[in-house]
DNA sequence: CCCTGATTCGC
DNA sequence: GCGAATCAGG
C-alpha cells in the first residue's frame, strides 16, 4: 500500500465523516488494520474504543511500619533490631487488650507463668 | 461470534 | 513506514 497525499487525505476525510476502519479499509481497497495503523501513525483523532492494552499491574509497595503509625490496635512486636535500619513493628491488629497481635502475643507470653512449672517440678 | 479501534511486532 | 497479528472492549 502506497499512501500517497491523495490516498491520506481519503483517509483523512473517512476517517472524519466517522466511518469505521473498516468502511474506510473497504473504501480504500486496504485492510482495516492498515487504516488504523496508518490513522494512528498520522497522529488522527481517536473515535469510540476504550481500550487500554498494556495493563501495568498496581503493585502494592510494602509500607515500613515505624513508632509513628503505631496505635492501640497495631501490634507492637518489634521486628528487626531497633539499632537497625529498616527496623520496624509487626503492625498487625492487636487482640483485645495486648500490645500485641495473636501472632506475637503467643510468643510475647508464652511461658510467662512459670510458677506453676517452677514449682511442679 | 461479531464488530470496533489500539498497540505490538516483523518486514 | 507499512500492515498483519495480536490484544482488548462492546
Amino acid at each position: 500500500m502506497v499512501w500517497n497525499d491523495d490516498n491520506i487525505e481519503q483517509l483523512k476525510r473517512l476517517w472524519a465523516e466517522g466511518l469505521t476502519t473498516g468502511e474506510i479499509g473497504k473504501e480504500l481497497g486496504v485492510s482495516k488494520n492498515a487504516v488504523v495503523g496508518k490513522a494512528h501513525r498520522l497522529g488522527l483523532k481517536s473515535r469510540p474504543s476504550p481500550i487500554k492494552r498494556g495493563a501495568k499491574e498496581a503493585k502494592p509497595e510494602p509500607k515500613i511500619r515505624s513508632l509513628v503509625d503505631l496505635s492501640a490496635h497495631t501490634c507492637r512486636w518489634p521486628i528487626g533490631d531497633p539499632r537497625d535500619p529498616g527496623f520496624h513493628f509487626c503492625g498487625k491488629p492487636t487482640l483485645p487488650g495486648k500490645p500485641y497481635c495473636a501472632e506475637h502475643a503467643a510468643i510475647a507470653y508464652v511461658s510467662s507463668n512459670r510458677s506453676k512449672d517452677e514449682d511442679a517440678a
